[in-house]
DNA sequence: AGTTTATGTCAGCCTTGTTGACATTCCAAG
DNA sequence: CTTGGAATGTCAACAAGGCTGACATAAACT
């Protein structure tokens, strides 16, 4: 049927076969609730969802970023977007500021409430990766990081690639 | 202020700095988007969703799995889970057969129909993870699982491993 | 002046989560 | 044996957050 299940000699490309796949798309499900769990709990108690945590996170990343930007990253239409953008500004969370040079932009920066949520729900998240990092070490860390940044469309990993240099 | 980011002697736990755990944050978010959206595609052209996938993969992998057990996988409400099965029933892709020694449980199959959309999804899917693992090669793989599998909570991963279990 | 771009807004729909109420079935204590 | 509680599943109604489409405004570009 599919190519991997065609065992080849027997010694390589084991981890190929349809049921290692099976396992890495369960491995992928199960981890993901894993990930958005504690800041899901947090958000929740507060009224927001997990919509109002990747605008945070984004914004906290890029400070200053424009609502267009801010759309190509979460993929998402300016109508969903600005739904939760404008609970985000009316709480005080996040400040939209006409652009000096593009007056038809907004530039989107965290107030220091918006700081400190984006803190707090960033520390939870840190704290799970920080364990699950440090179990099981930093050749693992470093397979982990390969296999994602593999796992991407090319679009996201425009993004996600952009997002690191700017850090590094 | 948290503990990674001082950092230690030079050499080691570099990959612990909030940095580094920031990244592995912005690697999960981008590289689920990857994994999802090929099945994505597939299901919103037939009029299902992402909960209607779910279901189907969990009841293949486990062929007369009861609702509460799809339940505690699925980690969703019954009314939320039921609403869905019974699309999936009415469609004909998945068979409901109440328990012969407990009739309050009804026991979940796919019919011929559901192990038709089950394999495209799972095709798509795991098309995109071989391509990936294949990129990667095998030692990332196992390091990609490991960080997974540390990741998950402990509910999960029991339900993980004994899936895992079941196919080896 | 006319067109394109960036953004915001309104209206309405769909999926998928939630809670509450209820029916059926099983089991165990009286 | 019966009766009450626990387990299982169904139906109804609501909320969050996706989506499309239409339209308004202001600024920039040609």
């Amino acid at each position: 049927m599919s190519e991997s299940s065609r065992q080849p000699g027997g010694e390589s490309l084991l981890f190929l076969t349809d049921e290692q796949l099976r396992k890495g798309i369960e491995a992928m499900f199960f981890a993901y609730r894993g990930f958005t769990a504690d800041p899901d709990r947090i958000l929740s108690e507060k009224g927001y969802g997990r919509a109002h945590h990747r605008a945070i996170h984004f914004i906290n990343r890029s400070p200053g970023t424009t609502v267009n930007n801010l759309l190509s990253i979460l993929g998402v239409t300016k109508q969903s977007l600005n739904r939760v953008l404008r609970t985000l500004i009316e709480d005080g969370l996040v400040d939209s500021r006409v652009g000096t040079r593009d007056k038809r932009e907004r530039h989107l920066f965290l107030t220091p409430e918006g700081e400190a949520l984006e803190s707090e729900l960033s520390t939870a998240q840190r704290n799970r990766m920080r364990a699950a990092f440090r179990q099981v070490g930093p050749e693992a860390v470093v397979g982990f990081r390969q296999v994602l940044e593999a796992m991407m469309d090319n679009d996201m990993r425009r993004h996600y690639t952009r997002l690191r240099e700017a850090s590094e």
